[in-house]
DNA sequence: ATTTTATTTAGAATTATTCTAAATACGCTT
DNA sequence: AAGCGTATTTAGAATAATTCTAAATAAAAT
């Protein structure tokens, strides 16, 4: 429940680029997502944080997700019509929901896939950003 | 607003597969789509149908998509906290959001490139579907 | 220290989607 | 074609996730 050095430094550089506020309660949902990373939805994360964070409340909750995403410090996963879900890995990956326990898996991919993917859209679109999402079954 | 004969019986076939009935509100909401391929939601689906027929309600366009991507005659498409789109393009495809319109692009990608996501899966994941999503600005 | 500005908070509001139960339509059997 | 069992449609209510609002608090800048 307390960031490492490493991560305070990320946390601060990476809120600062986008003038956000190094706030308790951003710190505390980060170091919440990076303790256990189990792509927790926003209801789940508001639980969590309550046990340590009594005072905290749902709305900020949703706030602190919205400010880590937008300073690339977490990443939102979507997947069908499910509330969304957060995941702390800044590599380079896609998920893989099972479809039989609901679990979501991170899946490390080669960069060279992200770049022949990039390169495969017309000259026209410029991706920001790309999303992989498996689903299927896990043994 | 009329099905052609080929995707009639595509239709048919279809529905058949998954023992679902071939109605008439099921086959007016697949041929709207094939008719304005702009994935739209829905609400706009439904906005759409009552055009041509009145009577139908919001409940029975949810239940017809339902079945429709059920049967594999469309496909869902999901980004963010969006609402669902719709989208008619059977071909394997990915999906390109520009962030400053909002326009949703089909992207047409090798068939090899999917398969090669598929291959760089750990040996106990089985993929079933896998959905692509680019999200930048289109020029 | 003071002021400015961003953030948090609780609760209300909104929005997309799902549920419910009655009415209707479909497809099979005769 | 009539009857029967089951699937589907319908309208409206219910739910669930998320966003909004406005006042209180905390952080940063002066």
């Amino acid at each position: 429940m307390q960031l490492s050095p490493e991560y305070k430094h990320l946390f601060n550089d990476a809120l600062e680029k986008c003038s956000l506020r190094p706030t308790k309660q951003r710190e505390h949902i980060f170091s919440l997502l990076l303790e256990k990373k189990d792509h927790p939805t926003a209801d789940e994360i508001f639980k969590r944080s309550k046990k340590t964070m009594p005072s905290i409340s749902l709305a900020t909750v949703y706030n602190c997700l919205d400010s880590l995403v937008d300073s690339g410090l977490i990443r939102q996963v979507n997947f069908e019509r499910e509330p969304s879900r957060y995941c702390p890995n800044l590599k380079p990956h896609a998920h893989f929901l099972c479809t039989k326990t609901g679990e979501i898996f991170d899946i490390e991919l080669p960069e060279a896939l992200f770049n022949e993917l990039s390169q495969s859209l017309p000259d026209d679109f410029v991706a920001e950003h790309i999303e992989i999402n498996f689903n299927g079954l896990k043994n």
